[in-house]
DNA sequence: ATGTTTTGTAGTAGTCCTACTATAAAACTT
DNA sequence: AAGTTTTATAGTAGGACTACTACAAAACAT
């Protein structure tokens, strides 16, 4: 990865709220390596610029109106490989971030980290490397996410499947047990199983999973 | 409403983003006649801060860890009845503004918005007034007592948009009735008008509402 | 100003769910 | 084929939740 002509990393900026963006560029005015080359606000600009302009590495949101972070990041891989990109996220790394990672992110940020991490993200991947948190680096190595790029039906056994399905879908214990014909306990304890297996803790993560998968509308 | 001695406005600024704070800040700091005089990442923080600094302006961030936006204002509101808050979120306006002006904010901003309406907002409501879009003011004007055309959930009591915020985010009844020291008959009750007035069967319809509407991530 | 509806609160009794434990069958391993 | 892990199945006990009921305060309506 070669630097500018006068030697400073060229970053982009791509976020739909210009209060943010503001932050970010003022966060990375302190580091003397960094030269904001551009800001856009969705991804479709984002994918016009970076043809124009000489970018090193670009930080996007994740959530932008008309062309989304991931989609934006998907498309962008296609043309450009090798363009490290960031993405800053209002949401939970240890849930978002792996599927980034695997869409070929090189890192990954909470808005919530400090602006100096930015920094710290940005010279790391322009330097060939990926930035990861250590909460996301250890749920790598302790592979919690080797499971995560198959497909649901993989790591849940067939009955596991059908209960995830049906308390995904709203079905209480009960009515699941009434309708399988099974005691409580026992969709109770597959229940257990899946909340294991999947890393999750509730019904409601249970729910939101099966959204963002479009396992259940 | 007075200002400070050497004449600017205080503002308080609540957000959890470092990165955002900034670039609120940034924004502010254009604006002579604004003082930043305080920054802090957590409802139960600003709830001590206020008892301590003399401020003018509160700008806060609508989602937020351990007491969100919404809880803070209602409990702001009882204490200093009179500090104008303005809310700054990424969710539309025309669909939650009302909720939280109802709560007594003062105003309401979309992450979008440009930095200078923060800045007009911050000054309109320091002189006494509301900070509403031209968008948000029609539906005031056009009959907001309609049900018909709002979403769901706005049709819901502060207290009970409260429980459903919680449930949404995959808190326990329990949990809930500890945190705001009710009864967990109180809080049962509550969600049980909140189904009943959302139409809807279970918990896991309402994460599924929230999500669906971004009223939680 | 008075009557009506909504909201905030909680008790009781019974049902549902969870955690823990256990066991046998099925599915892998070697 | 024998050993190990996973899966399917439940029982028990205690905690969580729901349905129903009730009442006072607040908000709304006339």
């Amino acid at each position: 990865m070669s630097k500018t002509k006068n030697n400073k990393i060229s970053v982009f900026v791509a976020d739909d709220h210009p209060i943010v963006r503001q932050g970010i560029v003022q966060a990375l005015s302190n580091s003397s390596d960094i030269e904001i080359v551009g800001e856009e606000e969705n991804g479709n600009e984002v994918l016009e610029k970076v043809k124009q302009i000489k970018v090193d590495v670009l930080v996007m949101d994740f959530d932008m109106p008309e062309k989304n972070g991931f989609d934006t990041l998907l498309q962008l891989k296609d043309t450009f490989p090798d363009l490290p990109v960031i993405i800053l996220s209002v949401f939970s790394e240890v849930h978002y971030g792996i599927r980034f990672l695997k869409a070929g992110a090189s890192g990954y940020l909470e808005k919530t980290c400090v602006p100096n991490q930015l920094v710290q993200a940005i010279k790391k991947v322009h330097s060939g490397g990926s930035y990861v948190s250590s909460n996301l680096a250890d749920m790598l190595v302790l592979g919690l996410n080797e499971n995560s790029g198959k497909p649901l039906h993989q790591i849940l056994s067939k009955r596991e499947f059908q209960i995830f399905y049906m308390i995904a879908s709203g079905k209480k214990l009960k009515a699941i047990a009434d309708e399988l014909f099974l005691s409580i306990n026992t969709v109770s304890t597959h229940r257990a199983r899946i909340l294991e297996k999947l890393n999750m803790k509730s019904n409601t993560d249970i729910v939101r999973y099966a959204i963002e998968n479009k396992i259940v509308s």
